[in-house]
DNA sequence: GCATTATACCTTGGAATGCAAGGTATTTGT
DNA sequence: ACAAATACCTTGCATTCCAAGGTATAATGC
């Protein structure tokens, strides 16, 4: 319903290309732990999105270390928005409904 | 992950008791169509915390129809509680991310 | 030199969640 | 008489998420 880890990980490859290891700790690091996703949610989501066409990847070689660099693709851009959307909309219901008080009226 | 639905019947069973149909019409109604909740989610929800002591139920005949109204229970209410500070702490680490920009450290 | 931690990739199996689809019965509206 | 709305419910699937485990190399501590 919430598709939360793949929103998160959209949004940080929209900034500049990173690997999934990178992507592990960089969320845990900007929600300050609050959301902490393992390796096991993580690597299944990149797969998944570039089996979809929405992410491309690059093996690298950095420092000695073998590196999956991931980016968006044009698809991956378009589903970022679209699941922004979708969250942003939800965030806004729930809210509605937990402040509650009067009720909405179809007018 | 999210738990949103039980966190909204909770909420709504805070205001005043209802019963399962009556849920899924006002939680459509509150969230102008964003959240639709099949009544294939709805009752098993309430039966799941019910049976977890969160919830006590009361059988009703009122017009006719018969209805199984639920109420919260001392449990339900610290449940509430818990899923919304949940809730809130998520939905701003998710807005961190989605916003952006500089990176936090951990200073 | 050796052991531990950190980096970096990955998969498996299961639990939980959410939902579409179906089923029953009654009442109300046309 | 028929359709729609009210009101309850379950089954079975798909998805999602995650804990746990597995591999391998590099850096760090002792």
């Amino acid at each position: 319903m919430s598709g939360v880890p793949e929103l998160m990980i959209l949004r940080l490859l929209q900034e500049r290309e990173m690997y999934g290891y990178e992507i592990v700790q960089a969320i845990r690091a900007q929600t300050r732990e609050v959301v902490r996703l393992s390796e096991g949610v993580v690597y299944p989501v990149l797969h998944a999105l570039e089996k979809d066409g929405a992410l491309k990847s690059q093996r690298r070689e950095v420092g000695g270390r073998s590196r999956v660099y991931y980016s968006l693709t044009s698809k991956g851009v378009r589903r970022l928005f679209d699941l922004t959307d979708t969250w942003t909309g939800l965030a806004a219901a729930i809210q509605t409904v937990l402040k509650g008080g009067p009720h909405v009226r179809t007018v």
